[in-house]
DNA sequence: GGCATCAAGGAATAGGTTTTCCTCACCCTA
DNA sequence: TAGGGTGAGGAAAACCTATTCCTTGATGCC
């Protein structure tokens, strides 16, 4: 393959067909296997767009058949923790299929995100993947715009429009089965804001499925703070006053429980001899440079990116989904609730 | 403005010129103010695309002009830690005017990346970003593409390509100059692995500006290992063993500089009381969380995007750079290197 | 030998926009 | 009144590709 291009246009079908002798009809023909062509016509054109390096503009192929394939990728949180897997993810399912992705970043600006939403349907992507901080559902990026839509780690307030998330709620369930299979009976839980959904239905999964195992916690004990380790620390002060004999606490995120972690090695608790630990998000920044390392729930975010990519791609072929998809998660087992015995 | 499109088909300039019984020249004219036409009939085309929802399509412009107005930009790091704000500066700076930018993450997989190379030229953008890891050089990504192309955050083995980095050897000499002006004379750096380059800059700006403030340290002090909170914590109690009345410790990253807290900690050792410590990277969730807080550098990588984008727009336009442009960092004072008096 | 069939490839069209060049009518001046 | 200038807008080319329809020559069959 010689070198890409010849740095001053690009070659296009026409030069090829001249090349080959051919018209271009013919050289698009024999270039995509359609047509009745003789084999030595087609080598000859291949051969020719090879010396040439030609590849086909997609413009003009985009122009002609409706298709851009191409898609659009619209979050909210700066690129952030959660996006950006959700992204990888979809880029995986697309990009393996030579769909390639326009990223945007609305900034939680609905004036942004308008002027991006309209600068992708002028470049008329296929489809649109929105996705966002944590799992809240905000309002519809739009529902006519004649393009298909799904929503990633986060809904439309739409609930027709198809959009998926990991289970919440399921998560809770995990910790408290692990918790609990680890020998493991008086339980704490301290999480995020209360305002967050994920945070509630975690903490009922969490709760529910201590109930069911007959070990007792209710949801009125759970510690509802900010999202910052400092808060993990005051938590973890708060909860060992509040219920000294705790043995396992469930925290809504790693950095929670990096902050719990220090704060009872602090007061001369061990961990996990004398409390085991579960933390959410399995960033490995955080659990692993952790001591002990944090088991941790992870979240699975590049299978939620990867599930919207595919829907997305069905609904682009025709086949739209509804409603809500929730993944499942996974649970990291680390030193932080390796069994005391 | 009606609901954007009439979800079948997206209304094209013949529709407008129809509506507003003109030609479709006129139409276009009109609606990019150019030409000779009578005020009224301006006005009754941008009605008329206004009550059709048009919005011209980019594919076709582009196949005519040349131009597509896009730009891709091409991660070797899974849209890891650095990339991310390289590539939201590069946003900002390109998405203001209007330019969409198509995101690809190569995996470090050279046949990705030049299958991915390969799409964005059929795609015909208008120039290239490459952004990587870490600072080192990398191969080319290809010298005859056709359109511009510039390095962030990495560069380039060619070293006539245009590359913007962050300047590693200032954040080393502000780091000294930051403790020693805080009264401190007793300095120590760990660091990761000397293979880096930025690694190896920083250290050498750190000690040489600290010689030149009269205070010793030398090169072969420093402490390299992986870029782990484990080799942090390590590396602390090395340090304590060697250099026993060390007074402050200017460390790699943040991780770094989390184990190394946590390891003075506990042998006894306060921050900032008895040791000051500034870590790199001003990742938030790392140096806020850290008790004390961390004062860390900060390589404004956002910055290091936004120039990127800003000397790819001028080279888009016709005006090339050529070799390293660097950013300078920031130092953020956090309480642990606030002054013991 | 005439006709249908078939292989091989050319010509033309569509897709949506911008831009250049034309046309047409009108007014002004010599 | 002829010629030129001007204001307003139309027609068509160009961008590049894929596809549909045609043409051409050759072959096979009755």
């Amino acid at each position: 393959m010689p070198d890409q291009a010849e740095s001053a246009r690009r070659a296009t079908i026409r030069d090829v067909a001249a090349q080959a002798g051919v018209s271009i009809g013919t050289a698009s023909k024999a270039l995509n296997g359609q047509g009745k062509l003789r084999r030595e016509t087609r080598d000859r054109v291949a051969a020719a767009a090879r010396e040439l390096g030609f590849a086909p503009n997609l413009l003009a192929r985009g122009l002609l058949g409706g298709r851009t394939y191409t898609v659009g990728m619209i979050t909210t949180d700066s690129f952030g923790r959660f996006s950006i897997p959700v992204m990888l993810g979809a880029e995986d399912a697309l990009g393996s299929g030579q769909i390639s992705v326009f990223m945007c970043d609305t900034r939680d600006d609905p004036a942004r995100e308008r002027s991006y939403v309209e600068g992708l349907l002028s470049r008329r992507v296929d489809g649109l993947i929105v996705t966002g901080r944590r799992v809240e559902p905000r309002p519809s990026v739009g529902t006519r715009l004649g393009i298909p839509v799904v929503y990633a780690m986060t809904q439309s307030l739409d609930s027709d429009e198809p959009a998926v998330i990991p289970d919440d709620r399921g998560a809770g369930q995990l910790a408290a089965l692990h918790l609990i299979g680890a020998g493991r009976h008086r339980l704490g839980h301290i999480t995020g804001p209360e305002r967050f959904l994920a945070v509630r239905k975690r903490a009922s999964g969490f709760c529910e499925a201590a109930a069911s195992a007959g070990v007792g916690i209710s949801t009125s004990d759970v510690l509802y703070g900010e999202w910052s380790e400092q808060w993990g620390r005051e938590a973890a002060r708060i909860l060992l006053r509040t219920a000294p004999d705790v043995d396992s606490i469930f925290c809504g995120s790693d950095q929670l429980a990096r902050g719990v972690s220090d704060s009872l090695q602090r007061m001369g608790r061990r961990v996990p001899d004398d409390i085991a630990l579960v933390g959410v998000d399995n960033w490995e920044p955080m659990a692993l440079g952790a001591d002990p390392p944090l088991t941790s729930i992870d979240m699975c975010l590049e299978d939620v990116g990867r599930q919207a990519a595919e829907l997305l791609l069905a609904a682009i072929g025709g086949t739209p989904a509804h409603g809500l998809t929730t993944v499942p998660c996974r649970l990291i087992a680390r030193a932080s609730t390796r069994s005391s015995a």
